[in-house]
DNA sequence: GATTGACGCCGAG
DNA sequence: CTCGGCGTCAATC
């Protein structure tokens, strides 16, 4: 009998400007995860492998990992989230990184978050009827879709951009791709 | 239970 | 503005 875990997934990648872009697929062509961009090839494939390590490469569908280093230089396009395998429990029940209905509810109000707008952790909280600020930021810090569901476009009360994965200075560059203006303090810079 | 957070709020310097 | 200190609650051990 075959453990579900044991799936193949395949793994694309995309090179722009020195930057390596991944993405992991499974069988059924639904991403299982976007890796943030790495200064090297391998860097890239790592992020996915340490929580897929059965894959291989493939060329296919590297249409899909250009189409997400285009979003993470700043360009507003529309992504279908049908793509994404958001329900990683039942599908990689020991490498999920969404396993709980916490954790779904904060990723799908984060999806809803449009181009070049930000929303503080505490406003996700409320909108998910909880006062649990922090474990909604320890639940985005779980995003296995960077990029594609925006969780860099979510910040800190403070105006404070906050903390990030790939490290705040990317998370400033995102932002910032995006027009959002971004003081030396690290401060969104009020764009009215 | 005890510890640990990509947080929030307030008060003291 | 920076820093503690405490509040808060989900996840993890």
């Amino acid at each position: 009998m075959k453990k579900k875990d044991d799936v193949i997934i395949s793994i694309s990648t995309y090179k722009h400007e020195n930057l390596h872009f991944a993405v992991g697929y499974s069988n059924n062509r639904k991403i299982v995860r976007i890796a943030l961009p790495q200064k090297s090839l391998e860097e890239a494939v790592y992020e996915i492998s340490k929580y897929h390590p059965k894959y291989h490469l493939s060329n296919e569908n590297n249409n899909i990992a250009q189409k997400i280093s285009s979003m993470y230089f700043g360009e507003n396009l529309d992504f279908d989230l049908n793509l994404l395998e958001l329900d990683l429990g039942e599908s990689f029940p020991e490498r999920s990184t969404l396993k709980t209905s916490f954790e779904r509810k904060v990723i799908l109000e984060v999806a809803k978050i449009p181009y070049g707008c930000v929303l503080t952790y505490k406003e996700i909280a409320k909108s998910i009827n909880s006062h649990a600020y922090r474990s909604v930021g320890t639940a985005i810090g779980k995003n296995p879709f960077p990029i594609v569901i925006p969780c860099h476009r979510v910040i800190r009360s403070d105006g404070k951009v906050g903390g990030f994965g790939g490290g705040t200075p990317m998370k400033v560059e995102m932002l910032e791709n995006e027009g959002i203006k971004i003081n030396k303090s690290l401060k969104i810079s009020d764009s009215k």
